[in-house]
DNA sequence: ACTTGATTACACCGACCTGTGTAATTAATG
DNA sequence: CATTAATTACACAGGTCGGTGTAATCAAGT
């Protein structure tokens, strides 16, 4: 039951925002009394921070070749820009609704903000490249820019946009790109 | 009056949030009635759409040279961090606390994302880039990607490591940097 | 002095919000 | 059957929200 509540609100909170959405209406979708979901969460902030603590996910190990693992990044943004319910960054976008003085919310979007920089750094030095921290800040900022422009334009093809700079990026710190399938993507 | 209305609702919508923010909030901050407020906006969601189009403001035409008006974007992204109150993208912010729903507060914001990549695009094609048009993307995506990481991490630096992103992109589409002042920023 | 327009105070509306209290109901376990 | 735990319906509190209605006040222009 908690798990359903949590994904219920993990839905609407994404789609509508979290202020947007009252503990009525996450009730009432699911079908149950808001007493239950209650017992199940004590206050609407601690939903809050479920919600986000469950869109934290860290990306799984992975065999392929770092340079696939990189470039990768941008075909699955893509997916997801492509698929209905994208909205966005869920960080990015409760900082921006929660405001300045929400301490908790900001510490979470910056932890997970940080694991995905040092994810890419990692996969930078195991391919040697000279400066892999700030390589590898430049590449989540192309990862959130394209972020927030899917966000507004509705547009998946940003994704496509911020591969090719990726590729520029590490091109010019002396990474070999792969031939193999990315001759399509060379137009 | 009416403009002691917009700066005040620019100020309380962009620094907590627009839902966050009630329009008595607004009257009290400025010391006037709420019937006065209903009295120049006739609800609240018009004195958001005026909120959003005072943010739209354009670049003033320059007679620098191209290059140093598409890196000195990000020479102002970073003040623009640095100073007190930034959080954020207005645009972005209110397409994602105000949902999906809401055409008219994502068409506006379009127009903004789209209007500063033309900036980007006309600058680039004096420059004599081939492919002005993808590159000009890619620097929103920098442009972009840079505010949504200040806007978690409170980290003006971000706008520097979007600037040498932007310069690899720039050098990569032949386009001459110039020597002056960009040694202080290659380390 | 008279008119006009803006602003004021203030009460009020219906709706929604988070959260609680309570007693009845249901379902599983011994 | 008896116990226990979860869930239910439902009312309610206290608050905020956007928005309106009204009559009084104030300031300026003629």
């Amino acid at each position: 039951m908690k798990a359903r509540i949590l994904e219920t609100a993990d839905l609407l909170f994404y789609q509508r925002g979290i202020r947007a959405v009252g503990v009525d209406t996450i009730a009432a979708e699911i079908g149950i009394s808001k007493r239950t979901l209650y017992n199940h969460f004590p206050s609407k902030d601690e939903l809050i921070a479920a919600y986000l603590a469950g869109r934290f996910t860290k990306a799984p190990p992975s065999d392929k070749p770092p340079v696939e693992q990189i470039l990768g990044t941008f075909d699955r943004l893509e997916r997801g820009f492509a698929s209905k319910g994208f909205r966005g960054c869920p960080f990015v976008n409760a900082v921006a609704e929660l405001g300045a003085e929400d301490r908790s919310v900001r510490k979470i979007a910056v932890a997970f903000k940080e694991s995905r920089r040092l994810w890419f750094r990692d996969l930078l030095n195991e391919l040697g490249v000279a400066d892999a921290e700030g390589l590898a800040t430049q590449l989540t900022l192309l990862v959130d820019g394209a972020i927030a422009q899917d966000l507004v334009r509705n547009d998946p093809s940003m994704a496509r946009a911020a591969k090719q700079a990726a590729k520029v990026l590490l091109g010019n710190a002396g990474v070999m790109l792969g031939e193999g399938k990315s001759s399509r993507d060379s137009k």
